[in-house]
Parts: C-alpha cells; structure tokens; sequence
DNA sequence: CTGAAAGCGCTTACAG
DNA sequence: CTGAAAGCGCTTACAG
C-alpha cells in the first residue's frame, strides 16, 4: 500500500537478488543454504518495511493460491454458518483462506460459482452441492481437481465426503415420538434432490415401520428446507381431518416456519404436540415445547472437510492425479438432546 | 481443467493473437473496433472449449481483482451471517467475489485478516472491527485503499460505514420496558471496545433517565456478544437481592444465553419477567415470552455496504486517491417488534 | 482492424 | 552460497 512494497524493493535496497530475497521469504533460506547473516538481513527489512507477498502473484507462478473454496446452499442457516465458521478456522491454521459463496440451492448458480471459484486460483472446493445433477463435479473428478463434499452426498459420485449418519439419526428421533406414544407423526420435509432431504425421509419411514405405524402420504409435505416450507407443511397439517399427533421437521429452518405457523394455531392439540427436528439452536432449551433434536457436530463437520481436502491438495502439485487414492467416507454422529420431556 | 485452457490455446487454434483474444474476452470488442466475424469466432471457440479466464492473471496484470474481503465478528452469529448472505449477493450482481472471514473479536487476528485479505488482491474491504484500536484501518485509509466499516463505528476515524441507529433503538426497547412499568430494567451488554456495545448502553441510560428511573451498576453486566456472557450476566442478576423486572439484551446472541439460563430459574419472578433485545430470531414469536425486539434490517446492511465499497473502488485506478471525497455515513433504522404483549 | 512486446510480482530451473 | 533469466496467464500502450 501506499505503493505497495515488492520482493524487489527489498532486494535493491539490500543489494542482493530477488531470487534470494524470495527465498528467504518464502521459508527456504535452510534448503537453499543462504548465508544466515543474509537471511537475517532480508527477514529485518521486511519486517521493518511490512512486507506483504502478493498471493495473487505467488499463485500465478507456484499454481497454489492457499485459498479454498465453499459453497453451501445457504449461509443464513446457523447449521452452513457455523460449518463456515469452523472451516475457516481449520484452514487458517494451514495458511489457508476460505471464499465463501451460496448457492441458493441454485444449480445454476452452483456452476457459475464453482467456476469462479476455480478461475480464481481456488486449490479446492468444499460443497453441499444442490443437486440433482452433479455433473460439474464429475468433470473436476475426471480433471483431478480436488474437491469434497458436505452434508450431501450423490450415491454415483464417488468422492471424498463428510455427512451424518441422516436416516439413522431421523430413525433415531421418530422412535423416541413412537415410544412416547405418537401414532401420527407427520414430516416435513426438506429438498428431495439432496441426499439428506432423502435420507431423512427414510429414516422416519423405517421408524415408522419398526414402530408398526402407517405411512400417511397426507401427514407428507416435502419442499425445500426453508422457513416458508415449514409454515406451509404446518399449514397442510392444519387442514387434516385427523390431526397428527407429532412431528418430524427435516431441518432448522422447517421447525421454525412449522413453530412460527403453529404459534397462532388452536391451543389443542398443535400446542402439545411433541416435534422431532435436526439441528440444534440455543433457543430450544426455553421454547418449552416437547422437543427432540438431532444435534449435528458442525465444527467437526467443517474441519473434517478442510482437512480431507488439504490432504487432496498437498498429496501433489496441480494437475497431477490428486484424486486416485482411495476415497474418504466420513459418517458423523449426530446427538440426540431431549426438550421439555 | 485437464489442462487449463489459456488464451494462447484459443489464439493459436483460431491464427489470430492473444491481444485480440484478449480484446474480445474481455468485453472489449466494441472499443477496439474488432471485425465482428473475428470477435464472433473467438466468442465462439471460447464457448465451446469452456474457457475461465484466470482472474490470478487478470488481476495481477490489471491490479483489480473483483474480489472484496468481507470481515466479521462472528459469522456463525446470524445477523452477521444474514449480512455475508446479502453482501455476497450485491456482489455478484457487480461480478465481484467475496471472501468472508471471522476475526472472532480479535484485534490482532483482524489484522491478520485485514494483511492477507490486502495480499489476496481484495478489491477493497468490509469490516466490522473487533476495536478498540483501528490504527491499521487508519493506515488503509491513508495510503487510499477503499473500506467500510459496518455494524460498528470509530468516532475519531471519518470514513464510509454503514450501522444501525443503535442509540435510538435501545432507547426505545427500554421505553416499551418502562411504560410497560419497569422500574428495575437490567441490562446484559456487549463487548465496549465496540460503538454498538457503547451505544446501546446510552441508549438504555437514556431511557431510564427519560422514564425517571435509577441507574443501577448491580444490574449492569457489561462482557461481550456471547451466548456464555448472557449466561453469566443472567446468573449476576439470579443473585441479586432485588430482583430486576425486565432486562435488556444487547443481542441475540446474549439473549439465547440469557433465556439459556433463566429456564432454570425459579418461575417467579424469572418466567414472567420482560424482554427487550437487538436482533431478530424466527423463534421469537413461538418462545410465548414477553419480548420486544429491535430487528435489524441484515439485507439492507449488508448490500449498503457492497454498494458503498463499489463505489470507491470503481470510481479510479488503484493506487489513486480514491478515498479523498466525503465519506457517506448510513444509520439504517430498526424495526421494533412485540411478541406476547 | 490487428499484433509484437513489455510487464504485473512472484518462483524456479539452470548455472556458477 | 548467490544470481540472471524465463515464465505463470493475462492486459495494454505502442505501432501499423
């Protein structure tokens, strides 16, 4: 800034070259035997003067911006929030940074993003892709370009990929309504072209017939994991003739569109229905609603990520086939947390 | 990818050069009076090959990048959260990039950040600083490199920033409070080193003052924006002899603390007692507290401030005095919203 | 209407 | 132990 000062400033000032100046300053005086007194020259005036390296000029020559890239479907979800949060921090202690983008549950968008990504030097990308196509993936899988994928998976695409064990904790927390004696328990569902929307669906399916439930296509509503889709499963809920006797809500999100629209429902039943929901926030504590909660670790979620990715990108310079090691399947945990029962 | 396409690679293939190439690529066409059958040709070959130009090269050659650095708080806080989500799609709309990252309240992280956003070719800035020290916003100031502060304000430093009138809305939490019948309002509050920590508190002072009502420090817990500060202000306040009647949250993130630890209170005086808080949670409305909140307009914040950024930064040639017209200073207005009363 | 050549700020064989 | 020179993929005077 205020002209930025360059490598070669250094060097002139010093009169050495810049090719030990970068040497030094790149962290490889000891490989290169420079004279310690050399080094400590150069490692003193670019301390003294603020030197910056500009990662827009190293990326260009090494091919390695040390910039990753993540694309969730929705940064205004706490759940891809707090991912984003952990995998910057998991990046950053690699001397990583992370660009951030949404896709808005766009595949369009998710294309032109992947490929901004990349056109900006991005070493790799981390992605809850949309779905249901994946093809722009399967292109940079054929290409070695290392990406991961998160939360959601495609069954044809083998890949590096970290998600939650999604059917078994939505069996998980229909059996927990079952038990309590729910016999109609409805769902509301998230986006069927993500394997967790999917997953989710049959979880409680199964819990459903491990419970000797009937599955009722009525108590369905599957649209996308928004707040507005929760207000209308409620919504579809309320119109029953048989009212369901607890819910299943496939996201954060959902729940909080189904609560908000059941807030100015009739007291009974909608008020004591219990609801079983994924994703934790620290409201629910206080909602006092019967409530069960599949808690996802999404700190470890972001920072597996990150760290199953790095692993792709340091294994080789680019372009080199980076992705033929085997793959990694990450199946998280998620926690069941009790509410109100 | 397989081998980046280059603009020599398009350029050979087609026997013309790269600068023409270059000149249509690059939307130039027009200027440069290129013979349309050519642009149409390279137009063409581009398509079909699927080329990215490197925004690396362009940007180190042009020393614009399209890329803004995005810096908050706390990401995985919501209202920040909603902010990175509208400012990344303002950007967009502009074809600039953008990449978030969290000092997590950390001065000297900020600066990290605030270095290698700089060294990634960032465009220009969005901050919303940790403080109290903003010398280094200073020094970008002074060597002309276009920033906005959001969220939160130095009063001795005059440059673009976007924020909330936060004096305006905690007075008028705190009123709803006190013609409600507060008299001993609480106040659970933010980190100091920030304008909108200080200004809630005035605003609150300012209430009381207003409605005739004493200032209490023992009901004053001043910490940071945290969930585990809310916790710990509403244990201060469990211990108090005289028990508040309402209390004022600083944010959302002090209330979920705050109502965290209440749920495990005595029903009385605790279940019963009044809210006021900044932010806006789909939750609010379901919680059946009495709860009076100041929503902040996140989208609006968020686009203002990509606005104002752009305008500094396309308005002349990096390096040149950008920085030097009037600063624009936007206090957004809040909304204040009821639930249960 | 088009092109040859220089240069953005780095890194890296190659040579000594 | 150090340096001259080429090159990463673009853009842009300059020249015709």
């Amino acid at each position: 800034m205020a002209q930025r000062i360059r490598m070669a400033d250094i060097a002139s000032k010093l009169g050495v070259s810049r090719t030990t100046v970068s040497r030094v300053l790149s962290g490889k005086s000891v490989a290169f035997r420079i004279a310690p007194e050399t080094a400590e020259r150069i490692l003193k005036e670019a301390e003294k003067v603020g030197y910056q390296p500009s990662q827009l000029a190293r990326g260009l020559r090494t091919a390695f911006s040390r910039t990753l890239g993540l694309l969730v479907s929705d940064i205004s979800n706490p759940f891809f929030a707090n991912i984003a949060w952990a995998a910057e921090q998991a990046a950053e202690q690699q001397g990583f940074a992370v660009i951030v983008g949404s896709s808005g549950e766009d595949l369009k968008r998710e294309r032109a993003y992947v490929n901004n990504l990349i056109s900006r030097g991005a070493d790799g990308l981390i992605v809850a892709p949309a779905g249901p196509d994946y093809e722009h993936l399967a292109e940079l899988q054929r290409d070695g370009y290392p990406f991961v994928t998160l939360d959601r998976v495609f069954e044809d695409l083998d890949c590096d990929w970290v998600a939650v064990d999604n059917q078994g904790a939505a069996r998980g927390l229909c059996e927990v309504l079952a038990e309590r004696g729910c016999k109609r328990i409805a769902f509301l569902g998230g986006r069927m072209e993500t394997s967790t929307a999917r997953l989710r669906l049959e979880g409680y399916r199964a819990a459903l017939r491990g419970a000797g439930l009937a599955f009722d296509q009525t108590r369905v509503h599957l649209s996308d994991f928004s707040v507005e889709s929760g207000r209308r499963g409620a919504e579809q809920l309320l119109k029953l003739p048989v009212p369901p006797d607890g819910i299943f809500c496939a996201n954060n999100k959902i729940l909080f569109g189904c609560l908000d629209r059941l807030a100015s429902a009739p007291k009974e039943p909608w008020a004591a229905l219990p609801i079983a929901s994924f994703d934790e926030t620290p409201f629910m504590k206080v909602l006092g609603r019967t409530l069960v909660v599949a808690a996802q670790p999404e700190h470890k979620i972001g920072a597996r990520a990150v760290e199953l990715l790095l692993k792709r990108i340091l294994s080789g310079p680019p372009g080199s086939p980076r992705m033929n090691k085997p793959y990694t399947h990450d199946l998280l945990q998620t926690e069941q947390k009790k509410f109100g029962f």
